[in-house]
RNA sequence: GCUGAAGUGGUGGAAUUGGUAGACACGUUGGACUUAAAAUCCAAUGGCCAUUAUGGCCGUGCGGGUUCAAGUCCCGCCUUCAGUACCA
């Protein structure tokens, strides 16, 4: 019987989904194993073959956990919002919900052909009402909360509100904006219900602000910062602006500390934690308040800077202060004289796009405001400088500036001649700045004389804070979140409007779904692509989604909206990350329409045990959806506040691009890959310029060539292209009028050659390799053994195909173990000793792989055991039937055909995993290499029971030993029990 | 610049954490089977030298060091990839 694995396998497959083999109850006597991946936005564009590495891994370690005796929770959803369908709308008119509905069955149909065991019942998709029911759930329950520093815990906002008609907000200590007023309980009480609201917006969690925002006018939404990348959109590559508007915002930088100590309790790896401290950003210094000089004429009233300092111990190196252009102080303090320049630097920097601002950070530039700070110490004057150095949206937009202990500083001075004071001992700064803070000693200081970093910082603050000028302060780099985006395919708020100030709908009348609307764009108003549905008013009367037409006004929700009840909805969507922040929670109880998720289900499967997904989601997904749990476990939703226990980061498959090369001055003729080498070569340059030439019939000298990708499916694994090959490339891109030239001997042979280069997988590079037709040539089985076998799963590797097939006679060998030209051949002989031991062998080192997710070297571990049978000629079901289970969990659907073939009803996925027995493993003898000085070698076969003296008796006695040592006598003899002898002279 | 990861045959990669480097696979070469191809099987395959067999020398990015023993540990460099950055 021969190996039919696409049989095989489309049996098996609907066998599982048959008998929901994989379906996970929410309560067992086993104990619990939750594997998670991260799941997919479905692209138009389908899976290739590096999508599936990350879940064949993760469902490898869940096919074994059940093994092992676990309840295994693994599950699998869509993360079906998001712009391409939108764009996708925009272009076609296509509701991007049945474009998702049909990348999702492609999806589908792609992920069960590989045969993964995902519990479908548990399906989520973030783009599913009853999903983002719970996803604007969680948004109310943020809105109603609030931080208080003193517990470190969101809390109800109702008791913020009792604070603030008892006391005021004075001895409040909470996160908030920094530019809330202080006020007492009477005047609380006092307030407008307005104006109560806006206070509270300052202090809850979600907030609605103006807030400058990442604008990228090319997709007409904001953007978050990791949505950017090197000052251009991530999708799309599109430019993007600084631009103020009214967003809702989520208060994540309370949570910043936490996000940071949490990291040390989870088992994620180095490289993404770091990732997350630098995006976090903590710095630890101090803010020291420097009161502006009053200018002679004009009287100004008593102005104050204030910088942060994470080297307070230099104050009394300041010799001048730098304020950002975008300072608000600036035109207040520049004096009339200087205005003119400043407000041409003012007008400089503003042209100046983020991008160039970046690209060139070597040329110094800046400007004298005229005015003057006095030192909080000397009370001498500074002079107040600005300089787009300073970042307006770091700290406080303003540094106090040292130059002989920070190097921008030091470059300022030195392009200005501003002094530069010297504060350290024993340091020449007369070249640059001395930024060494472990090795300081201050000099020159005052009180600071004499004293390291350490002291002198605590100095420092200590008479900071006697003066009330200043006090220790940690800073943080992270930025509250903004949570609207402009978009129409996107959780709506569950938000109307009263008089401009935003309310909640009430929790029971969720899901607020999206509207139908005629186009996708943004409306002519400029308002989001919302605003074209007519139906989009909130009727708090009769609780539901009503039209527009009832309600009077456009936006704010106007005084004669409160006649009929009607009010605007909120016009933005959520962005990508709102869904994917709480899934892995909402798999534990995923048709619960009473709660988020029952405690029961929470409580039983807690946490993620092994989270499995790519690293670029680490300052993205992976922060924000850890500030969500937090605020979950403050709220008392789940119990614990960090939501995976470890993550592994899959490294990428690389596609395999190909590239023959444009003429790019006689652009219908292609050059071989081949020829493009010899052209490149000084050596062969002239003779692969007049093949060139016989072609194009022209007196060209010197070319300029241009890549284009090849169709990897056209091209053989010598990475060449045959004349067939070529004839349909040209039919299928267009290329027709096209002429090819190759080699003298390319051209003989009639095929074309192409240069290969690793890039990333992509449509546009044309290097895709899809999964189906793995599947189809190979089989589900030796796609998974390989996508396995490639490389270590973090590594970032090319796919080949060529190599499959190593993998896959891999299979066909495991199958003759079974099955010969005769038929069945397994029968209930006795194992004999070298097949338990190879046996034994095997099962060590498998367990010992996949519990070091080391699944590489398993698969070249199962290759040595079936080589190793088969030579043994082993038949018998001792052996064969666990070996199955060792295969299994990377080749399942040949491990379930053979199992059903040895007499098995069942499924083989809970068989339990063979148990591992030494003493098949022990031997009486080892051979012992031995050595003299490196310089002589042999083995010597000992008993292993012999203590190390007898062993080194034995050696020296040995004839060879002997013969090797000429007579000399040994200086020393190393003997390591069971592993080596070394002879010394 | 900083942070993280990594450099091993023609290629992907192993190496029990200091113990015979190159497992396993691809590729290549030779052979068997076949009318032929495919498939399958067998053999060789780090480099150099020797060959009548047993052999010898050099080899894990570079230069040092520790050790009986280093791909692995220590010091100093170089290179590549990824993330991040006028962050005060």
């Amino acid at each position: 019987m021969r190996y039919n694995f696409n049989d095989i396998e489309a049996k098996w497959q609907a066998y599982w989904a048959k008998n929901e083999t994989f379906k996970a109850e929410n309560h067992s006597d086993k104990p619990k194993y939750y594997v998670l991946d991260m799941f997919p936005y479905p692209s138009g564009a389908g899976l290739h073959v590096g999508h599936p590495l990350g879940y064949i891994a993760s469902d490898i370690y869940a096919r074994y956990k059940r093994h092992q005796g676990f309840n295994v929770l693994h599950p699998q959803g869509y993360d079906s919002f998001g712009l391409p369908a939108e764009q996708y709308a925009i272009q076609t008119g296509q509701h991007p919900a049945i474009t998702t509905e049909e990348n999702i069955k492609t999806y589908r149909r792609q992920l069960d052909q590989i045969g993964f065991s995902f519990d479908w019942s548990r399906e989520v998709r973030t783009s599913d009402p009853k999903y983002y029911k719970w996803t604007q759930w969680i948004f109310i329950q943020l809105f109603n909360s609030w931080y208080n520093k003193k517990e470190d815990k969101a809390e109800d906002i109702s008791e913020l509100i009792k604070r603030f008609e008892a006391e005021g907000n004075a001895g409040v200590s909470a996160a908030c904006d920094d530019a809330v007023a202080t006020f007492t309980a009477d005047e609380w009480n006092a307030f407008s219900s307005e104006q109560q609201q806006r206070i509270l917006l300052q202090y809850r969690l979600t907030y609605l602000a103006e807030t400058e925002v990442n604008w990228c006018p090319a997709l007409g939404t904001v953007l978050a910062n990791d949505e950017i990348v090197n000052g251009v959109s991530e999708r799309g590559g599109h430019p993007v602006i600084r631009k103020k508007m009214t967003q809702w915002s989520m208060r994540i930088s309370a949570y910043a500390e936490r996000l940071l100590q949490g990291l040390e309790t989870i088992d994620w790896t180095d490289s993404l934690k770091e990732s997350q401290r630098n995006w976090i950003g903590k710095s630890v210094g101090a803010r020291v308040v420097f009161p502006v000089l009053p200018a002679e004429q004009g009287g100004q009233e008593s102005l104050v800077i204030s910088v942060f300092t994470t080297r307070p111990d230099t104050i009394f190196g300041v010799s001048f202060m730098t304020l950002a252009p975008e300072h608000e102080l600036v035109a207040q303090i520049t004096t009339p004289e200087q205005k003119a320049e400043v407000e041409a630097y003012i007008a400089a920097t503003a042209r100046r796009s983020e991008r160039d601002r970046m690209a060139d950070v070597k040329t110094v530039t800046g400007a004298f405001t005229g005015a003057y700070a006095e030192h909080p110490f000397t009370r001498k004057p500074i002079p107040i400088w600005i300089g787009d150095y300073v970042l307006a949206g770091y700290g406080t937009g303003a540094v106090m500036s040292v130059p002989c202990g920070d190097q921008r500083d030091y470059d300022f001075a030195k392009h200005f001649n501003i002094p530069i004071p010297n504060i350290f001992e024993g340091v020449d700064i007369s070249k640059e700045a001395f930024v060494d803070k472990e090795n300081t000693i201050i000099a020159n200081s005052d009180f600071l004389n004499g004293l390291n970093y350490e002291n002198a910082t605590r100095k420092v603050i200590e008479a900071l804070e006697h003066l009330g000028q200043g006090e220790g302060k940690t800073n943080y780099r992270l930025r509250d979140a903004v949570f609207s985006r402009q978009r129409y395919w996107g959780e709506p708020f569950p938000v109307y409007y009263v008089n401009g100030m935003p309310q909640m709908i009430d929790a029971q009348y969720l899901p607020i779904t999206l509207p139908e609307v005629e186009k996708y764009l943004p409306t002519e108003t400029g308002e989001p692509p919302l605003g074209n549905a007519t139906v989009w008013s909130w009727d708090t009367i009769n609780h539901k989604v009503v039209s527009n037409a009832l309600c009077q006004s456009d936006s704010s929700g106007s005084a004669e909206d409160a006649d009929n009840g009607v009010y605007p909805l909120e016009l933005n969507t959520m962005p990508g990350w709102a869904g994917s922040s709480q899934y892995f929670n909402r798999y534990m109880d995923p048709h619960n329409d009473e709660e988020i998720f029952s405690q029961e289900a929470i409580n039983y499967w807690q946490q993620v045990d092994l989270y499995i997904g790519g690293s670029e989601h680490a300052t993205g997904h992976l922060l924000y959806s850890r500030f969500w749990q937090k605020f979950m476990f403050d709220k008392g939703l789940v119990p614990y506040d960090e939501y995976a226990k470890k993550l592994i980061n899959q490294g990428m498959i690389l596609g395999t691009s190909a590239f023959v090369y444009r003429i790019n001055e006689k652009p219908d003729f292609f050059i071989s890959g081949a020829l493009y080498n010899d052209y490149n070569n000084p050596e062969s340059k002239s003779e692969a310029l007049a093949v060139i030439r016989q072609f194009t019939g022209d007196d060209l000298t010197d070319i300029q060539l241009d890549p284009i990708h090849v169709d990897v499916k056209f091209v053989n694994s010598s990475d060449e292209v045959d004349a067939s090959g070529i004839k349909q490339w040209m039919k299928d891109y267009n290329y027709e009028h096209v002429q090819f030239i190759g080699t003298e001997e390319e051209s003989k042979r009639g095929v074309i050659r192409v240069n290969r280069d690793v890039e990333k997988m992509s449509k546009s590079k044309y290097n895709v390799v899809n999964p189906d037709d793995i599947c189809l040539q190979y089989g589900a089985d030796s796609l998974r053994l390989y996508e396995m076998f490639l490389g270590p799963l973090e590594q970032y590797k090319p796919w080949n195909t060529a190599g499959i097939t190593g993998v896959h006679s891999f299979l066909k060998k495991l199958w003759r173990l079974y099955y010969d030209d005769s038929g069945f051949r397994v029968t209930d002989s006795e194992a004999s000793k070298a097949n338990l031991k190879t046996l034994h062998k095997t099962i060590k080192k498998v367990q010992e792989d996949i519990e070091n997710f080391s699944f590489n070297t398993t698969v070249s571990t199962f290759m040595i055991a079936v080589n190793e049978f088969t030579s043994q000629k082993c038949n018998s079901r001792e052996i064969l039937s666990p070996l199955l289970i060792l295969v299994s969990p990377y080749a399942p659907h040949i491990a379930e055909e053979l199992w059903e073939a040895l007499g098995h009803q069942e499924s083989i996925s809970t068989e339990p995993f063979p148990i591992f027995e030494e003493k098949h493993l022990v031997e009486s003898t080892k051979n012992y290499p031995i050595s003299f000085n490196g310089k002589f070698r042999f083995t010597l076969e000992l008993p292993l029971d012999m203590s190390k003296e007898a062993i080194e008796a034995t050696v020296l006695a040995h004839q060879k030993t002997q013969e090797q040592l000429q007579g000399r006598t040994p200086k020393k003899v190393i003997v390591v029990p069971g592993k080596i002898v070394n002879i010394v002279g």
